[in-house]
RNA sequence: GCGGGCGUAGCCAAGCGGUUAAGGCAGCGGCUUGUGGCGCCGCCACUCGGGGGUUCGAAUCCCCUCGCUCGCCCCA
């Protein structure tokens, strides 16, 4: 019998693996609460028209990575490919925005039908930060500040924030047709992939891989001159406010996000350790989504961050925590003496210490090596005489091999315990 | 979707056309029927991801396929 195998990019996490996520998780969660921002869930499978009119027909998400099927009912469902669509769908659909701004984070698997690589799995997990009738350009400053103590506060080292304003919806059309028409004069010099990208998405080319590319793209027009007056003033209030809060960014005129919901503030936060995927953590203002959505005209500021990625950051540079070690291993062989066993590991359990049972069946000195390989301070052992006494022999399992055995009733055992 | 690298036991691996496919860790059994950590002894791949081919002979060469991996692309 050949035996299953997980789908291509759908990965398990192994227990090892999830002390690190966890203490992400509680991290995360930690900041948010001091931060007043509360969590939202919402399905994992939305109308694929959702993404379609959220994230923008045009964009590589939305033409070429999301796992899209017809249910049994012919409609056209989406895994979501990412948050903030869904969470922006939940707040009109619950009608939350009625009740004044919002402040959510989201957290859980998203889905891209991508080739996998080194931090990037087609299930992946993002938490992420919206806030919704944030209007301010300190607002910016703010979601930024909370992705960026959070992640100081793991122990992320050399992490870089770049920083970018794409103007208003006015200034990227203006700007579009400006670069557009540039591009199209230097057809003949850019990479096949940018050659199609004039059409599809222009805006795109500018931060292209390419070093060919890239070189010829310095005497492209500038998106920063291209800005409304007042779109300068706000970029400007945004870099001050990181400025005040002492966040260290770098501007990046080409930094362009890929989904078509972004305006103004465009940032990303970076890691060299990571390789091709280095991104942690990417977000922005998107004040015309919720309108987009159905919505009441509300502006907005967000950021996603990637578990995979983070958690592969702090791997590298700690490891992970101790698994859980129990305060006492039992040990136990023969019907009467295993069911005493099970009230003895129930009773430490109910008095809130960390008892695991054996329940192999097998030799007193197998379940002996376990003991010690569990890390357990204690062990209680319970045979058959014991069983019928209604005691166990406990045992330190750090002392020397000397016989110290004290046979004790389980009131006894347990207040040995309780006093370490 | 496009390129490069790699698949030998639960894990780490040696072998790179010719006898029984090294070794280590883990596991199992024993020395030691009910007492661990150390040590010693023994066992643990009819078979090298799968399929086909070349050859007297294939884990070793070729083709296909699946998977992993690193890039491109894309993004968290």
């Amino acid at each position: 019998m050949e035996p299953l195998q997980s789908l291509r990019g759908m990965v398990d996490l192994l227990p090892e693996r999830l002390g690190l996520w966890q203490r992400v998780e509680a991290t995360a969660r930690e900041h948010f609460r001091r931060a007043a921002i509360a969590e939202i869930r919402t399905p994992l499978l939305e109308a694929t028209e959702l993404f379609a009119r959220g994230i923008g027909e045009g964009t590589d998400v939305v033409g070429k990575e999301m796992y899209t099927f017809f249910d049994r009912g012919e409609r056209s469902c989406t895994l979501r490919p990412e948050g903030t669509a869904s969470v922006v769908r939940a707040a009109i659909q619950q009608r939350l925005l009625a009740q004044g701004p919002q402040r959510l984070w989201y957290g859980g698997p998203m889905f891209r039908y991508e080739r996998p690589q080194a931090g990037r799995q087609r299930q992946f997990h993002q938490i992420g930060v919206e806030l919704l009738g944030a209007a301010d350009p300190l607002s910016d400053g703010e979601a930024i500040a909370i992705a960026w103590d959070l992640l100081a506060d793991l122990g992320v080292a050399g992490l870089e924030l770049e920083l970018n304003s794409l103007g208003t919806l006015d200034d990227r059309v203006r700007y579009r047709a400006e670069l557009v028409a540039w591009l199209e004069a230097h057809r003949q010099q850019l990479d096949p992939d940018s050659q199609q990208r004039i059409t599809s998405n222009p805006l795109r080319v500018l931060d292209s891989k390419h070093p060919d590319t890239q070189a010829l793209l310095a005497g492209a027009p500038d998106l920063q001159d291209a800005l409304c007056p007042e779109s300068h003033e706000r970029f400007r209030l945004v870099r001050r406010a990181l400025e005040d809060l002492g966040i260290p960014f770098r501007l990046n005129p080409r930094l362009v996000r890929g989904l078509d919901y972004y305006g103004h503030t465009a940032f990303e936060i970076s890691s060299s350790q990571l390789g091709a995927q280095a991104t942690v953590c990417g977000g922005g203002r998107y004040d015309g989504l919720v309108e987009q959505l159905g919505g009441p005209a509300t502006p907005a500021v967000g950021w996603a961050l990637g578990m995979e990625r983070l958690v592969l950051l702090l791997s590298e540079a700690g490891g992970d925590p101790a698994a859980v070690v129990p305060d006492l291993y039992v040990i136990s062989r023969g019907e009467a003496a295993e069911r005493q066993a099970l009230t003895l590991a129930r009773r430490v359990r109910r008095a809130g210490l960390i008892a695991e049972r054996d329940g192999s069946g097998a030799a007193f000195g197998k379940q002996f090596k376990r003991a010690d390989r569990s890390g357990a301070r204690w062990a209680a052992v319970i045979g058959e005489s014991e069983a019928a006494e209604g005691v166990a022999v406990l045992k330190d399992l750090r002392g020397e091999a000397s016989d110290d055995g004290r046979r004790l009733p389980f009131e006894g055992l347990l207040a040995v315990l309780a006093q370490g």
